[in-house]
DNA sequence: CTATAATTGTTGCCTAAACGACACTGCCGC
DNA sequence: GCGGCAGTGTCGTTTAGGCAACAATTATAG
């Protein structure tokens, strides 16, 4: 199957966005693949053309997501703290079906979570050793990084909780104004 | 052409909704069949399998939209006349775009009104003559009701305009005291 | 004016998706 | 128990859509 077909990838959006939906009030196990085929408006037989079952389809999922997340991060040319975040929200705000079921989906593991804080982790260190110009991350850095980006991580994960309610720009402005009144050890 | 099958529906449906978009800031004469498939994410040899240009797919997008809302009118049992603006409500709500166009689209000869209010006259008379228990209809009552259903109108359209900003219910509110405070002759 | 970029219809081949049917499993209520 | 109902995989066939290439016609710019 060649996946730059346009076939190919509007049956593979259309499930992931099913799967999406459906997994925001059900939890995966439950969800069968009459019920995405028919969400979907595709074939069955072309779903079991691409996935084995619903569990593939979710674990092809979580991974396309982090892929294509991780180069968002990396393409932006990010040079300061705040850019990474600003690539975040903008990523998020523009797929939140795909980041409340990341972040809120029922019965997974939420691994995705971690993924997301070590991507931003190695971004963030990497622009923080290149203003401080060091080559080395110390212990002490590593314990504010966490409780920074954590920090920052659960504003965004309560706007998306929110359904977005709250505009992106003051999202981005209170996490500026964390960042600009918080000074690096 | 089975226009059962699911392909058939996706990509009509796909081009329904790119010109729709493209009709809202551009002139329908201006918009070429390569931005539509663009939008679309359509081959284009697809797009002429299916219409000979775009006045086709305009021509036949406005003809299905009245077929489709007369449909939806005629279905509803619509005892009362509040309850045909409930109907006509709830087909613009769930069809934003396709509203939007019918009613401001650029370019256009706007004779999708004249049909909605035909087919509303239609509908208000037959409820009408059915309450007062009257086998025709005087002239002064067509003035009553060409007042009325315009008036009806151009609160409906002032909503679309508005991009839905106020809620669905109190637009339907606000016709229902009308019709309430209003005597008939 | 000219080049060159963009749009237009149309074609033949290829393939992913649609479809219906199949036997099979599991589940629930009578 | 058993009938019915929903879901599961899989298969053969048909077909709409994708694609690339084509010649021809418009813009659009240099």
């Amino acid at each position: 199957m060649n996946k730059h077909d346009r076939r190919v990838k509007k049956t593979i959006k259309a499930l992931q966005s099913a799967l999406a939906d459906a997994m925001l009030d059900k939890e995966l196990q439950k969800i069968t693949v009459q019920e995405l085929v028919n969400k979907a408006d595709i074939h069955r037989a072309t779903f079991y053309s691409h996935y084995h079952d619903v569990y593939d389809l979710y674990e092809q999922m979580e991974h396309d997501a982090i892929s294509e997340f991780t180069k968002f991060i990396n393409d932006n040319p990010a040079g300061h703290y705040e850019n990474i975040y600003n690539s975040i929200i903008d990523y998020i705000y523009e797929n939140p079906a795909l980041s409340r079921l990341l972040f809120f989906g029922k019965g997974i593991d939420h691994k995705f979570q971690e993924h997301m804080y070590d991507i931003i982790e190695e971004k963030y260190l990497e622009i923080w050793m290149q203003e401080e110009n060091i080559s080395s991350v110390s212990e002490e850095m590593l314990y504010m990084a966490t409780y920074h980006i954590q920090g920052c991580l659960s504003i965004i994960s309560l706007w998306i909780k929110n359904n977005f309610s709250t505009p992106k720009e003051k999202i981005i402005q209170l996490i500026y104004s964390i960042d600009a009144s918080w000074n690096m050890p």
